[in-house]
DNA sequence: GGGTAATGTGAGCGCCGTAAACATTCTAGG
DNA sequence: CCTAGAATGTTTACGGCGCTCACATTACCC
């Protein structure tokens, strides 16, 4: 039970990824300094390093929760998928999730991470393997591997493009209406799979 | 005829794409500081602003060229594919120009792009037409936009993935290997004309 | 040739990441 | 209980960064 003299916050730790989360939110990825993040959680600019070896450190821990909030993500938008619709169901939501928080988005993608933390390597392993089981259960005759690749792929090829305007996008059910129609097009593929589950 | 004495660069402009460029290629993104590149350009740190507005303004200058030299990578793994298996080989060809210059690519994708550099919206523009065209060419009874947006997702998630070690990427042929096994799986997709042209 | 626009320089502001030395508080072991 | 050390936070400082402004130099056009 803390809160007496400030000298020592009591839980910086955790506060510091709230707060940087926060900020990501508020202002941006630039904006994303160690020094922003220690000012709002009311600390001197080097108390962080004594939580993190360094910025890179801090920014993987919130891509680490990252990774975790779109798993929730995902799995809240259905279970365990097991048909097509539901399938496009799910990569809607992958999409739908770099679009609302397109800061957070690319800190957990678009920049080199490394790969001696464990918290963060773990997290995408688990969306890895999530993708794989939706891809195994969708279409149990193929490839798994393969095929949970290229879902993957398309749909985080989706994400990126529309985040970076090269799809011109609109509003999010433009968005999503084309996610759906990308999706039924790769289902189509696996033919013998599709043609008994797919509705058309 | 420049070269005299040295007050004025006479051709700053453009040496400073270039040397952005040479420094990226080196040192990687985060080295690319618009006092970097004045230094090597052997000019004083604000007169890169003579002619840049601000670092974005340049680093969206050396996109745009990686856009027209991407275009020539894709151009020349096959000039105008109408084949899934030339179609197949363009793909190669751009995961292999984003896991050759990771941090070119990174500059190009990574990052929010300022949608009034006319230079880079064109740039980007002439990337999705040529897309656009093979698919319609090898494809032709095909919705030609929804299936371009499917290729070119696909693809640009691969390059992504493996950017990032999401992957678990090993030798550039295992690379090659993955891309084709997922293209093919998007191919059988639109059925009538893979199975008129695809080898099985 | 001389005035004006283009181009480069220098100094300086505030921000950043990070390190080192120091201060305060927490926590075990005697 | 009390005290030594381990944790945790502060202060100060350094160098690099993006960017601005006043000024110097050069190029170009009448």
């Amino acid at each position: 039970m803390p809160s007496k003299g400030t000298y020592h916050h009591g839980n910086l730790r955790p506060a510091l990824v709230r707060t940087a989360m926060e900020l990501l939110e508020e202002s941006g990825e630039t904006a994303l300094s160690l020094r922003a993040v220690a000012r709002r959680a009311g600390v001197s600019p080097a108390a962080p390093y004594r939580h993190y070896a360094d910025r890179e450190a801090l920014v993987s821990a919130v891509a680490a929760v990252g990774y975790r909030e779109l798993a929730e993500r995902l799995a809240s938008a259905h279970p365990s998928p097991s048909t097509p619709q539901q399938l496009a169901s799910v990569a809607n939501a992958y999409v739908q999730f770099a679009l609302q928080r397109p800061a957070l988005f690319r800190i957990m993608f678009g920049e080199p991470c490394d790969h001696d933390n464990d918290e963060r390597v773990a997290a995408t392993a688990a969306v890895s393997h999530y993708v794989r089981e939706i891809a195994a259960r969708t279409f149990p005759k193929a490839d798994a591997d393969a095929l949970a690749t290229a879902i993957w792929a398309l749909v985080h090829g989706l994400a990126f493009l529309h985040l970076d305007g090269k799809l011109d996008a609109t509003t999010p059910s433009v968005v999503a209406d084309r996610v759906t129609a990308a999706i039924h097009a790769l289902l189509t593929a696996t033919s013998a799979d599709a043609r008994a589950g797919a509705a058309r």
